[in-house]
DNA sequence: AATGAATGAGACTTCATTCAT
DNA sequence: AATGAATGAAGTCTCATTCAT
């Protein structure tokens, strides 16, 4: 018989969440601190501790959700029964990215808080866990759209799907952490570049079917 | 005049720096104390405050030191005036990342340092800097290569040889982060996968190009 | 006009003391906690504090009516008018004891929530007073048995009173305190014993000295 | 190779307990903060935090210490291999126990500490086992001693040893413990109604026996 | 130059109590 | 009268850094 409703209390925990997720982009995992937290989120100590069990479970659920909702972002673009070719869906893939990066407006890029849970996973065992799920799960949806491409006629069917989706995975994280780290990375300029420099030189391939 | 050589000064900076390293990989970036630098280094308090001036300082020269020696392995492979053909490069680079992982034989993978560097990177100022400049010039690097492809006749010369860095960026940071975050991530897989993937189906431009 | 009958209140208020005290005894006086204490009640917090003004109270309540229950079991004992002798006298005393201690079936000794009181009654005055009113209360009751005795004859009326009530309330406070802290106290050991250590063996002695 | 020398560091140690003591003293189990120890003590925090591992250990450093310390006062009296009468040596115990409480000067009574240490034995385990022991063994020299009056004719040797131990370890808890709580207790009166209260009146036994 | 004990600001968390519903 | 979510003061402890030796 809660005298809050379970709507009020979700509200009141995204709330926290919001908070931490400001202050985890503002200032990095090092840096926050639970005075910070409770600070930007507007609630009592006491209050926040009602929600959370302490910071880590916190910092976890910051970095867990933001993957979970950035897997879901992805889902229906990934998981579309009759996908366009390769680099047409790389671009959705990006641009889906680059769009939730931007989610809430007046927020620093969302993706931020990524690079921060990449750090993390590699000491807290359960969210290490939790990460290898997810980015194994995201390669896994990668390996199905190959095949569903090598069974439409649009992708080579001696490549092994699995080594498909590996470079997409790779293409993916890394167009993250170059959007962090170089500061930029455009989502046109790798489909195109995608394009151009997969093949071997069309040129000599031709050549050598024409002989 | 010094008291101990600059050998040896060298020498117990770089013993401090591999204790840290060891440390962040094993704690991770919000766990590394001073406390365990120290234990680990085998020097004593006052000592390792004589060759850095705080914590923060190790951190970031072990961030800023990964960095440099990753970019300097990969260096020969980027500047090599004649480069093979893009997917031999990327085989190239990539083999270079793993065994840039390896480099300390009975210690972990020293990529995951650098994941802790991208994370760290977002909120100091001063490594933020340094982090941009040296993915900056990675991908300065792969734009010079992408030219002499296309001077060489290896690249379609009407791809924006930037684009192309930027997606060889990717896949190289991506690479890097699959394999701490998934666990795996095989060079061979990728270099295949971008033989077979790039190019549009190519009859359909044989095609285009016989009318 | 109460809201509710009087006998439900004091119902209510015995039942947050049970719990208590269950908390006392299963915790300690340290850590001890509201929460504890009303989750085990039952009850609601704002309930709890409409019966007790605070923790302080609640735990004053528990020693003094601890003290004053024991106090109450006594009473019939002490105040007997035609005792008997000393060794029974206490033999009653401490089965009274051991009795208290076992009141509540299925819950530990009530003994316990006595020494917690020792200890708690250092500190807070008020305790205290009724601490000390309490025993000084049982140490005139055993003045009073010890007149008594000495008018009936059982006791040499050399002797002062008040040391007899002495040493009786120090083998009564030592019979609680040896149960709880070396884990048990035998009550017929101890009337055996009390006859036996008293005197040097007048007759005996005497006897065998004049054969 | 310590910098301080190991008596520098008891001393140290000596001066947090002894400000731990005067705390619980003080204020009472349930009131002493490590912020009034560490005041008190004249270190800082961390100095302290050097010495003992938390609240807890220096509370039962103290506690431990001072049940140690006392049976070490009472360790000559009670191993005495010709012991004098019971009555005697009850006095002698007595008399150290008071004067045990008064050994420091300016300090209030150390006996009071062991008030304390009697309700947190209750929780805690470690302590717990560390208090029985010390008792038990306080016992079982009441008990050696009772053996030694029985070979030297002191004491009558139908009596179990055991039982005369309990009685003795009663007195002397109970003494400690009206001392506390009754504010005073007197150690000739415990000993002039030993000698009156313990064996049924003499005049009567000797008329029963010689009809 | 070297040592490591000491410092103390500040981190995280608990918990007795209040008060809007 | 009753509820239990919220409050926030206060507690325990850590850890980067300093400095007397």
């Amino acid at each position: 018989m809660p005298r809050i409703t379970d709507e009020r209390r979700a509200a009141r925990r995204e709330q926290i969440l919001e908070a931490a997720r400001a202050c985890l982009q503002e200032y990095g995992l090092e840096a926050v601190s639970m005075e910070m937290i409770i600070a930007r989120s507007g609630l009592s100590t006491g209050a926040v501790y009602g929600y959370f069990k302490g910071k880590d479970q916190i910092i976890n659920a910051v970095i867990t959700d933001g993957t979970a909702a950035m897997a879901a972002d992805l889902a229906p673009i990934l998981t579309n029964p009759d996908p366009p070719p390769p680099s047409e869906l790389i671009e959705q893939v990006l641009r889906a990215i680059v769009d939730f990066g931007r989610h809430k407006p007046g927020d620093i890029d969302r993706l931020l808080v990524s690079l921060h849970g990449w750090s993390h996973a590699q000491s807290d065992p359960q969210l290490r866990a939790a990460t290898r799920a997810a980015y194994a799960g995201l390669r896994r949806r990668f390996d199905d759209l190959a095949k569903r491409w090598q069974a439409a006629g649009t992708l080579d069917t001696t490549i092994d799907s699995k080594a498909v989706a590996q470079l997409l995975t790779s293409i993916t994280l890394g167009f993250v952490a170059q959007r962090a780290l170089a500061g930029s990375a455009d989502l046109t300029a790798h489909v195109s570049a995608l394009k151009a420099i997969g093949p071997p030189p069309i040129t000599a391939r031709t050549a050598s079917r024409h002989p």
